[in-house]
DNA sequence: TACCAGGTCCTCG
DNA sequence: CGAGGACATGGT
């Protein structure tokens, strides 16, 4: 199986994806926190009900503030706000977890002076923030070439025969096989996913018409 | 109706 | 460690 084969297969059959949807690195933490086990269209609703309440900013402009304000919001009020999402009791400790760090370290400029190592290790000693959402800010936010593995993406690795003991595993299976390079890895994390959401689905996967079920 | 979704934490062995 | 359960809403 050559990943690389795989990759460019997939961008040929869904086209650039384009990831990750928001308007503002702050928007795409929130986003990536509120994602965990559940569907993106859930937090679309979330990220509504922030943005009607002027609690995300529309681009970078004044985040800290933005930050901020949803973090002096009363975990009710925030409850309320993430609902759709499920999870709302777990997940308004993390968001408020994760601004309070970015508050303190002074925001994502601050941050990002850190080295690829030292940040993701900060980033995932924050409560609720694992691996996989760890590696989503790395790369999404601070576009450091951290490869992102979703529950999709093992699913998709296992059904092709690669059975591996843990998500680090995983990860350095995949960013040993293709190039270092951000927009790589920005674009093969979305299009596994797509192929999680279109085909290799957990009871009825559709490989007849996968795409890369050459490669199976 | 059940089951699944762009996970993480905690508890037990 | 690693397996197994809890967490919760919305769509099919």
């Amino acid at each position: 199986m050559d990943l690389w084969d795989i990759y460019k297969t997939l961008l040929n059959y869904f086209g650039k994806q384009n990831w990750w949807p928001g308007d503002s690195k702050l928007e795409i933490c929130i986003g990536a926190i509120l994602v965990q086990n559940t569907n993106w269209k859930n937090v679309e609703k979330a990220i509504e009900n922030f943005k009607k309440l002027n609690l995300l900013p529309t681009d970078e402009k004044n985040y800290l503030k933005f930050a901020q304000k949803i973090y002096n919001l009363r975990n009710e009020k925030l409850k309320e706000i993430i609902k759709p999402c499920g999870f709302y009791n777990s997940k308004v400790k993390t968001i408020k977890n994760f601004l309070k760090f970015l508050i303190e370290n002074k925001g994502f400029e601050e941050l990002n002076k850190l080295s690829d190592k030292e940040l993701r290790n900060k980033l995932i000693s924050i409560k609720g923030i694992g691996n996989e959402t760890a590696d989503a800010i790395m790369l999404y936010v601070f576009n450091r070439a951290s490869f992102v593995i979703s529950n999709y993406t093992i699913r998709i690795l296992k059904r092709h025969g690669i059975e591996l003991k843990n998500y680090v595993e995983y990860k350095n299976f995949i960013e040993i096989k293709i190039p270092k390079d951000i927009e790589v890895y920005k674009e093969f994390h979305a299009l596994l996913v797509e192929v999680g959401k279109n085909f290799c689905k957990k009871l009825n996967p559709i490989c007849e018409k996968c795409p890369i079920n050459f490669y199976l």
